[in-house]
DNA sequence: ACCTCTTTTGCAATTTTTTTTCAAAATGCG
DNA sequence: CGCATTTTGAAAAAAAATTGCAAAAGAGGT
């Protein structure tokens, strides 16, 4: 899998700025970059459905002189010849490379530890629960919240509070049909932790995500959803483990989409529709 | 080490068969083959030292019917082939395979955009300033709170809050050597804008976080980091822009603990103490 | 809902680029 | 040296790309 071209970047950033018109052109292109290179701007304009003044003044817009600045942007960005120049290994775009492949490491060695039956049980559990809490503490609470706010988004009944003692308490109120879904990095934060215990004991379904599933959260839950962890050279804070947390988390919503169809029809085209208003 | 390109192979075998005047034109060729991309016929006929015509009747003697065709051909070669086809598994392990293509595009695209200039100087504005506010609505919500909460732990002066009004209150009070940081996939949230607005009708610098550059938001800031926007097969809410924002959020960190190393020795220590408590 | 002002669009004209034609010059060959 | 073939550049022709313009569509403000 490559990275793709910048142009191509840079035309879905113009999305929003593009009339109806354009954007037919913007993903004719996106989707079929070849094509660029090798059509006239006459056939561009045929497959698109317009004129070929229309595809001109589209390069213009996209800040191209024209078609041909268009092609050759395109195409020299494949050629590896281009500008030997290029040798220098300056500081900036050596940390970038760290970066890149850390980040990398980190979606690739979680998403292959995503396990079919425990996603799929999860999600049940979600769909069938009464009430669902999520809490998760520092870095982590952020990716609690972004489940909250997916889960609210499928109708779920879902609850959730940066503060640790309304949490608790909320947690001591769930019942067996309730799900409370902690997420922390370690597995060891004392917060998380006490608010899955007393979650537990009121009988309610604990689901864990956390980097290590051996940890008094991971042991405590009923379900542990895994996250990778990786020792990048630069660690500022909680890098790296809030991503592996959100794939997570995503993935389980595109579970939950699967099994129940219905709940987000509604939403995705909501969604779609929204994109450019947020 | 790279292997050569088919058509200029051709065009070496061919230049037996060639005259004085086109093995000159094969010479420039097969050294500068990106000429061939970026130049029109007279370019090349002028490096060559001949007529334009000349350079024609060359690709057409290499078997191609002009320039076009030789050019697209060359290109060609290096664009990625689409195939596109994945490989087969359950339908499980395809979900998976997709999600992760589509998250590795994401972080790939995001991080090859980093543009060294403007980290650096979002870097030293957020190290100067005297006070910053950062704001998203919706899902980059998180994000800007994840934000505020790695400069608060470097010591910066960072307020943030998720209510819209009182942001806005605490951006018009902004000064100009403050910092605003607007988070937004769409660059056209209004609350987000308003709030910039107000911050940049107060002199304080403004920074935004969005995939597009030329929104509204775009515009009225001082300062645009850009994250790559990704048309993932699945779309349910805000899943792979947030990471991209993250991913910003990081980098930026990164540059800051860069620039002032004393704000983060010991953070940084405490954090790694800190990791199994959280 | 209505009107104004801006943007988008297709057509046709224009300009630019590529290709072909043609006659002169060069080259090969006996 | 002279004929046949190839190569060449200038200019004509063709093709492709771009621009101007007026009509249509759309956005924004009453």
């Amino acid at each position: 899998m490559e990275a793709s071209p910048k142009v191509l970047l840079e035309i879905k950033a113009m999305y929003p700025q593009l009339s109806a018109g354009h954007r037919k052109i913007a993903d004719y292109i996106c989707s079929h970059p070849e094509k660029v290179v090798e059509c006239k701007v006459r056939e561009i304009a045929a497959a698109c459905g317009c004129d070929d003044a229309r595809v001109v003044r589209f390069c213009q817009k996209c800040g191209y002189a024209g078609i041909h600045e268009l092609r050759s942007s395109l195409a020299l960005e494949f050629m590896p010849v281009r500008p030997r120049v290029k040798a220098e290994g300056n500081a900036f775009s050596a940390l970038k490379n760290d970066f890149l492949d850390n980040n990398l490491c980190v979606v690739r060695d979680t998403v292959s530890l995503f396990d079919e039956k425990k996603f799929h049980a999860a999600a049940k559990k979600l769909l069938g629960a009464g009430r669902i809490i999520t809490f998760g503490a520092g870095s982590s609470g952020i990716v609690a919240e972004d489940l909250h706010r997916k889960l609210l988004r499928m109708g779920l009944a879902s609850y959730h509070s940066a503060d640790a003692e309304t949490g608790k308490l909320a947690a001591a109120l769930l019942n067996k049909d309730d799900v409370f879904v902690g997420i922390s990095f370690s597995g060891g934060n004392r917060l998380v932790l006490d608010m899955a215990r007393e979650a537990s004991s009121a009988n309610a379904f604990v689901l864990a995500v956390t980097n290590f599933p051996g940890s008094p959260l991971g042991v405590c839950a009923d379900l542990v959803l895994q996250c990778a962890s990786s020792e990048g050279a630069v660690r500022l804070g909680a890098m790296s483990s809030r991503i592996a947390q959100l794939l997570i988390v995503d993935f389980l919503c595109v579970m939950l989409a699967l099994e129940a169809p219905e709940r987000v029809e509604g939403n995705v085209i909501r969604t779609h529709h929204g994109i450019f208003k947020e």
